[in-house]
DNA sequence: TTCTTTGCAAATCGTTTGCAGCATG
DNA sequence: CATGCTGCAAACGATTTGCAAAGAA
């Protein structure tokens, strides 16, 4: 995600105008690592922007994607997240309790090269790398489940998504 | 994805039913490479299941997700896409139009290692590598426009999503 | 027969839209 | 002071749930 400065000078050439509204995300998103929903940003917002409505929220957020500062993805929870980083990084899913974290540093060596910026005709604006599994917990759990009864270890999966 | 076979051989171990539904939703998706939403596939699979409920369709995919098999990911035009590749490709999004497509083999040739088994603690079940930017068609549209009148190109974000 | 799965209809809830007032450039 | 942005309330629509009937094992 560009700067705030980057930001504001890309609206102004484009004939737009920099409001407090959206300063103010910008700099919420920024270096927010959580991988947020509109919904949490909107509660941390609410503080310093206590007349902030969703709306405008969805707005500058959507902006945000279609510029290729901010990605929008589904963890399987229902909720679209929200993630500022678009240096090629790599996250972990949970595909039980539908967490998301940074792969750490240090769990990481094969660290690919930074994304080219032409692939098939595309111009590359972002790149990014998931891997979905269980984690510790949910293994924990499931490892549980398995000891106590032998069975089925998933029963209704019609509440899995939210 | 697993073989038909495999996944109803899992789901007998656990004391579940192998229905048609199931093996027919299966076999629907285990060879579709074009990333369908759930509405797509319900209209391709009542040719075969009329009688078959969106509740059937989604209440097999979120199986299908929990188990590892299928992924679950936005392409941010308001719709769950499903895909039941699993061995690591990488895959081109587009910011405009929302199209997805494979990254073509003879387009990638920094094919990275097959995803390690464990990373932090999580088991790992798949991966998946996404590339961000504007598709050939959109880019000529975009300059075009560039050209027609200097200004604004995205004019109003509101209506971006769906 | 037993217990899981299906299908229908209704509900849910995250997200988007219409429009009037407001603030930026 | 012109235009783009914001906020409210209402609408929307994809996905989920409750429950009774159907069908595997």
């Amino acid at each position: 995600m560009r700067t705030v400065e980057e930001l504001a000078e890309s609206v102004r050439a484009q004939g737009g105008k920099v409001t407090s509204q959206r300063v103010l995300i910008w700099q919420a998103l920024r270096n927010d690592k959580t991988h947020p929903t509109a919904e949490a940003l909107y509660e941390r917002l609410r503080a310093v922007l206590p007349r902030l409505s969703l709306t405008t929220l969805y707005t500058v957020l959507n902006e945000l994607v279609e510029w290729g500062d901010v990605r929008r993805f589904d963890t399987g929870d229902g909720h679209i997240h929200f993630d500022p980083d678009t240096s090629g990084h790599a996250e972990l899913i949970c595909l039980r309790c539908h967490s998301v974290i940074d792969v750490p540093d240090d769990e990481y060596h094969a660290q690919p090269a930074p994304a080219p910026q032409e692939i098939a005709g595309y111009s590359i604006l972002m790149r990014t790398e998931q891997y979905y599994g269980f984690c510790p917990a949910c293994r924990a759990a499931l490892a549980t489940l398995k000891e106590e009864h032998g069975e089925r270890l998933t029963s209704d999966t019609r509440s899995i998504a939210r």
